[in-house]
DNA sequence: TTAGTGCCTTGACTTTTATTAATATCAAAA
DNA sequence: TTTTGATATTAATAAAAGTCAAGGCACTAA
């Protein structure tokens, strides 16, 4: 089983409560279970909640006027995520969906807002946690105005070397989805690599990438 | 000369504080004059502070990694800008600079954090107004990242005759500085002004713009 | 008036990316 | 083993946008 509160304790705003606060918390808490695929919320809903995730993972994606969906990141097993919708009541710009299974446990703005008016300490936290989100956010939407594909491409093969932690490693996502999250089609997704792989940068088979020139594919990131 | 403390009284986060604090924080206040062109903060800049602009108009504007510079908004006259270094104590992501004769009030963390914990009530507008500005962020970036250049100037036109509410209006901007604000350049910009002149949405002159076809011009904002 | 200086305009060309379509490969189910 | 469905690969083509370069226009200052 989880120890929640001890998890908690050790996040941005909620460390900012005493004890027995988490405990209380862990206590009003509500657990949900998701199975591969399956929504926590939609977009366009109005979703006034916290999320904590214990377990797995979730996509946070939107579907474009377009009606292209793309998936701007995920919000990893440990992370906090605060909706839109519990600061301004309006719907949400995305959608959270599970990638695996998953358990997650949600407060509404209800249960919240009292203890963080109690504890402006903890409310303080939340501004903080704010702006590191549109840091992020803003770093990897830029990312895909002003670099090119080849660019992100790079940056996203990078990403996963390293938290694989090793020289190569089995994609675990289809070329679709690797499409998705760098806006662009699956043909050119496939077209790079084997251009990389041409250039001496990458192997590849049809599920592995293995890293042939570190080097190359960080100056291809950041160039341009 | 300026009201300050009446004028704050119909903001976000400053509305919760009760008149006396207004009043102080009117004391507290660092007024800045800049002229066209000077910087209120920089780019990388760790930079502390909430400011209000009481007259002219603040550019936010980045320069990406490519050496290219973007303005993403303007701060507007009677706005209230929380910067990001305020929170989280991070170089800001982008820099602030006077576009006109400009008239600022600016507090430091030090000042205004003992009194949101205070009042709690008033910093849980804070996070509301964040989330503002990311929604509104979003949409201009991803705009960029996935409309075509033409449906950027279409809304940027539409914009401005909103603005200016009438028909027509007469750029103050160069092409250059609206090229900078939709990520293009010059030549592409002007190129599809006299396209949208030979498709009977507009008719310009060198320095007038004036509406022919609104509704051609609003299927061209969000078409594609 | 004349030269000078910023813009603005236009054409030619290149690069990047998207799209379409056809084919190949793999893995699981029958 | 064969079939089937999903995914991957490759090529050809088209569209969008960027870049470069040359010249034009309007205003200012001598």
């Amino acid at each position: 089983m989880v120890d929640l509160s001890k998890e908690l304790s050790g996040k941005d705003v909620f460390s900012r409560f005493p004890t027995e606060v988490l405990a209380q918390l862990e206590d009003y808490s509500l657990s949900r279970r998701l199975k591969e695929g399956e929504y926590l919320c939609h977009q366009g809903e109005v979703w006034p909640y916290v999320v904590y995730l214990a377990e797995g993972l979730l996509n946070w994606s939107m579907v474009s006027s377009g009606g292209k969906e793309h998936q701007l990141f995920k919000v990893k097993c440990g992370d906090v995520f605060w909706a839109h919708s519990i600061f301004d009541d309006q719907p949400m710009p995305a959608s959270l969906s599970a990638d695996g299974q998953v358990l997650a446990f949600v407060w509404s703005r209800d249960t919240i807002l009292p203890l963080l008016l109690k504890y402006p300490r903890a409310m303080w936290d939340i501004p903080k946690k704010l702006t590191g989100t549109m840091r992020n956010a803003r770093e990897i939407i830029y990312g895909l105005a002003f670099q090119p594909v080849a660019s992100r491409l790079a940056g996203y093969i990078l990403d996963n070397l390293e938290s694989s932690g090793q020289d190569s490693f089995s994609r675990d996502m289809t070329l679709e989805e690797i499409a998705t999250v760098l806006a662009t089609s699956a043909e050119v997704v496939c077209r790079l690599l084997y251009q990389f792989q041409k250039d001496g940068i990458l192997k590849i088979t049809r599920t592995q990438i293995s890293l042939e020139d570190q080097l190359a594919l960080e100056k291809l990131r950041t160039l341009s």
